[in-house]
DNA sequence: CGCGCAACCTGTCTGC
DNA sequence: TGCAGACAGGTTGCGC
């Protein structure tokens, strides 16, 4: 669930909330949720930790700690992230993890799928590697540009939904996004991603940026279990112009929307305005 | 190396 | 109504 846009939400919230803040205890009910880890272990490492900064690469939330570990944190597909400022309020189901910070305050990890993990990463040489061995670039950053894409793309017979997903490329687009972006920039998601000209590839790079943007402005995507640190939910599915719209007109050029399968994701189209050549 | 696919989990929906 | 099977927004690891 959590895609680029979501995960930024949260980490915005977190930010302002939780920077300076020092860790005072882990408690864990799913051990699940920090293996291979044990709790026992993750705990000892971060307790009395001060928090310097909350970070993003990809959809991978980052609480860097004094000393220079990083906390990591993935929702994956239904993970949330709560904070409260005293524990109070409806306690959330699927209850996996917390963490109790010095004035009180708490961060609730709660996942009903039980994909989301929480981890450690070493503050070591090897931990700019291990960012990069799994995101590529940042696409509301300077270095996402049209050209970037085009030299990512280069050679790839993959359909460019799938080049899209693949995180090692461009970092922090999921399904969703994906399928928006697609049809913003007019391009069949079955297209092999190396095939495309310079004047898609402008387009795609802009409506990636574009989409996102959307994204982040309306505060995330509700489709079904995401909701931001304060627990509420956004409205970017609301602005979706085919994803989860199969059967209706096409807001564009009235075509209807279809669904098909594309790397083994459900994948929202216009056959209208996304025409697939051969 | 590039690519497709199964697996990891639980809940929900569809069709028989 | 009951139940089997497909499907759900992500990532990893394996086989070809």
């Amino acid at each position: 669930m959590p895609e680029l846009p979501e995960v930024e939400t949260i980490r915005r919230q977190l930010e302002e909330r939780i920077t300076g803040r020092t860790i005072t205890r882990l408690r864990v009910w799913d051990p699940m949720v920090v293996s291979p880890d044990s709790a026992r272990r993750l705990a000892r490492r971060i307790t009395g930790r001060r928090i310097e900064r909350v970070s993003r690469r990809g959809k991978y939330l980052r609480l860097e700690l004094e000393g220079g570990d990083t906390l990591a944190v993935h929702l994956r597909m239904t993970g949330r992230l709560h904070w409260s400022d005293d524990g109070a309020g409806p306690l959330e189901p699927y209850q996996r993890a917390r963490i109790e910070l010095d004035d009180g305050s708490r961060l609730e990890m709660s996942d009903m799928r039980r994909f989301g993990r929480i981890w450690l990463v070493p503050g070591d040489r090897a931990a700019a590697a291990y960012w990069d061995a799994r995101t590529g670039v940042e696409p509301l950053e300077p270095g996402f540009t049209a050209s970037r894409l085009g030299t990512l793309f280069a050679g790839r017979r993959a359909p460019v939904k799938a080049a899209l997903l693949d995180q090692r490329m461009v970092a922090g687009v999921g399904n969703i996004y994906a399928d928006e972006a697609l049809h913003q920039a007019r391009i069949h998601p079955l297209r092999p991603a190396g095939d495309l000209g310079p004047d898609e590839l402008r387009r795609l790079h802009r409506a990636v940026r574009d989409r996102l943007r959307a994204g982040i402005d309306s505060g995330g995507a509700s489709i079904d279990r995401y909701r931001d640190a304060t627990g509420r939910r956004g409205s970017m599915q609301d602005l979706l112009a085919v994803h989860l719209h199969a059967g209706e007109p096409c807001p564009r050029c009235g075509t209807t929307i279809e669904k098909i399968r594309v790397a083994q994701r459900g994948t929202y189209v216009c056959p209208g305005c996304q025409p697939l050549p051969r």
